[in-house]
DNA sequence: GCGATCGTCAACCAGATGGTTGAATATGGG
DNA sequence: CCCATATTCAACCATCTGGTTGACGATCGC
């Protein structure tokens, strides 16, 4: 996997990362408080954190014992720039944004 | 795999995948055609497009012989409205993407 | 009808992915 | 110093992925 669009795109793939970085959107967060939410092990959301740094979509930054989690937007230009070269460019409809986030935020994340 | 949003950046994580997409933007193609200039089998490429088309990022209609393969850029409405909600991206720069095209069509795809 | 062309299917393989558990490494608090 | 907290590491496992090859079913041209 060398182009960079690979791992944006890749990282972008899984329903959890997605939710994380929905929830970074809000504010910062330590590892811990990331997994929170989850049904899953602590490691495993350490392993996608992991995932979505390599990817560039997040940075980490470990102030004491508490790594901190911090979205980095800048990463997703380049995939957005790709992607809308394929469609009518409508305006960027924020509205729309939010009925998805609730979308995923309702629908089940990890297993029903 | 059963968010919509799955199967689309799944599909889009693939270089193979978004160079055929970037072919079938010029014009719709035949299997064997999309296929022509990748080193990999036929069979290889016409599981890509099946990825493709379960993602809803091409439509395939057969006449004849010929499989004719469609861009179906709405698929991509969803999850760009999704990505566009992580940032203020500045409005659709056309040039970006051209250059990004040349950049993925210029790198070497299949193996260096 | 026959041979060539178009495309998929099936079986197989190596390597990546997403999860688990248990041990290990810091760091902070009292 | 000791214990709890925060996070990762290592080993392991099941499943998915992306590729191969060879056989197969359709369809076209003649």
């Amino acid at each position: 996997m060398t182009h960079p669009l690979d791992a944006t795109f890749a990282a972008l793939a899984d329903p959890t990362r997605r939710m994380i970085l929905s929830m970074l959107l809000e504010d910062d967060m330590a590892v811990t408080d990331v997994a929170a939410p989850f049904e899953m092990s602590l490691a495993a959301i350490s392993k996608h954190l992991h995932v979505l740094a390599e990817a560039g979509l997040i940075s980490q930054e470990k102030r004491g014992r508490v790594k901190w989690c911090k979205l980095e937007p800048d990463a997703l230009r380049e995939a957005s720039v790709w992607m809308q070269g394929f469609g009518q460019f409508e305006p960027v409809n924020l509205d729309a944004f939010e009925r998805f986030l609730v979308m995923e935020l309702t629908s089940p994340d990890t297993d029903p």
